[in-house]
DNA sequence: TCGATTTCGAGCAAAAGCGAACGTAAACGA
DNA sequence: TCGTTTACGTTCGCTTTTGCTCGAAATCGA
């Protein structure tokens, strides 16, 4: 990783001006185009600048990319899954909804549902779910994420144990045949299983890609789980597997 | 995905005003309607903004009328005294910063500030600190109260009691001669009790209105506060109190 | 309701900006 | 001293952005 004399220079004036260009900087520094479009290039990939035709800008922050695309992500079937689960949830109950985009878009279809309390642990569900006012809203604490506006840490844990849900709706990032929920992050594990252990049903909603994948933190086995809300039919092994423990599956689409 | 120079700042413009015009971006950039309709093109599909005939507004939903106007009254004092206030924040400490529309524009002045730790009970501060990356951001959970986003309630209570803040800042609903500090709404005067007693400095940001306003609940005296931040000199027998505690006076404007 | 006017979006060509590949020169280390 | 590394400049296709034109759609006024 190399490391020009420009760089920091480059960054004070991003910050000064909210912005550089190309041209601008190369006659600033009495270098050509090129080296500055190297620099730029460099400085975008380690997240410092967001680099745009002409130059660049400061990092927009407002928005994660990386999260916006994911929530685009085979968007039909999750608006599908969404809405049987929010199906299942009768008005007037206490949901938990946890981190995730699934989990997002079950709160989107709780939109018009009457009487509920919901507790989540996800900012922008909690700002999906400021339009139902009938609806009360409790947030845990925590350490904001950035990433995808959720909220983990001891905080979280220590609010979440001081509740009972009828249902709580959650996702996970890969499911593996032996039956068991996989997350990528150790820190929203704990969460999860504090969630698992105050509700009365649990429900998750994960479409197929999940069955496909694997990560390395474990969360619970899906006997835990009342339901599950999924897009494509699980491996026959796993789907006997849940048929023993009693664990429904919702195949949607 | 395409990016120009032109986007954030059309964002801007459209926050301050509310809404843009083809004509006037076309204008303001100097480059041709085509180019603009582009724009607003891919700032709706990237849900930054709703498109309508000849411009586009900001994303209809969240807002809150009432909130809104209170958060535009007195504008340029807000500003101001947040700004005073920000200065006196020194990089790398641990600040709460409470419910209000002065504290949210101490928020954003605290957006280039480096090496916070924020805590807050108001969604509107969490979303503003969002866009600075180089701070911790930390919510304490809590009942979500839709009229300002605020988070309120014993959990709130007792997420705050786990820290020692370096700077609190805090607002009130009025000031009354004796130099108490009074609020309208209890719930948040157990919150901003708890606020000051776990703070080593609190600062107090509120504009002259409070002076001539009156609150039935009461949070504290002024003798608790390190420094108020106002806009115009306080009546001067609560001047005289408050330098006998030694809470300093910094008037803007 | 029906035209007149404004605004919109698609298609196309010109211009600006981009990255890759290659060459040069200075700095560096043995 | 020589080979290696690193930074920078140059050239050249390729991509993205922009402005222009034109028919369609939306809005406005009567």
């Amino acid at each position: 990783m190399s490391q020009t004399f420009r760089h920091p220079d480059i960054l004070k004036i991003a910050q000064r001006e909210g912005k550089v260009t190309v041209e601008g900087l190369a006659e600033h520094f009495g270098v050509t185009l090129q080296t500055i479009r190297r620099d730029l290039t460099e400085l975008a990939e380690a997240n410092k600048l967001e680099r745009v035709h002409g130059g660049a800008i400061l990092p927009s922050g407002t928005t994660n990319i990386e999260y916006d695309e994911r929530r685009n992500l085979n968007q039909t079937a999750k608006l599908a899954m969404a809405r049987a689960c929010a199906a299942q949830i009768p008005e007037g109950c206490s949901v938990f909804l946890n981190i995730g985009t699934s989990t997002e878009a079950v709160a989107r279809e709780l939109l018009h549902h009457r009487d509920l309390m919901v507790v989540t642990n996800n900012m922008n569900i909690a700002n999906i779910l400021v339009d139902n006012t009938d609806c009360q809203i409790i947030v845990t604490g925590g350490a904001l994420r950035r990433s995808d506006g959720g909220l983990v840490g001891n905080i979280t844990i220590d609010t979440i144990r001081q509740f009972k849900f009828d249902i709580a709706v959650i996702g996970c990032s890969a499911m593996d045949e032996d039956g068991d929920l996989l997350d990528f992050d150790i820190q929203e594990v704990g969460v999860s299983q504090t969630i698992i252990a105050q509700s009365r049903k649990c429900f998750l909603v994960a479409d197929h890609s999940k069955f496909s994948r694997t990560a390395p933190a474990r969360i619970a086995s899906m006997r835990a789980l009342s339901t599950v809300f999924t897009d494509l039919p699980l491996p026959r092994e796993l789907a006997e597997r849940c048929a023993t423990w009693g664990t429904q599956i919702v195949l949607v689409d």
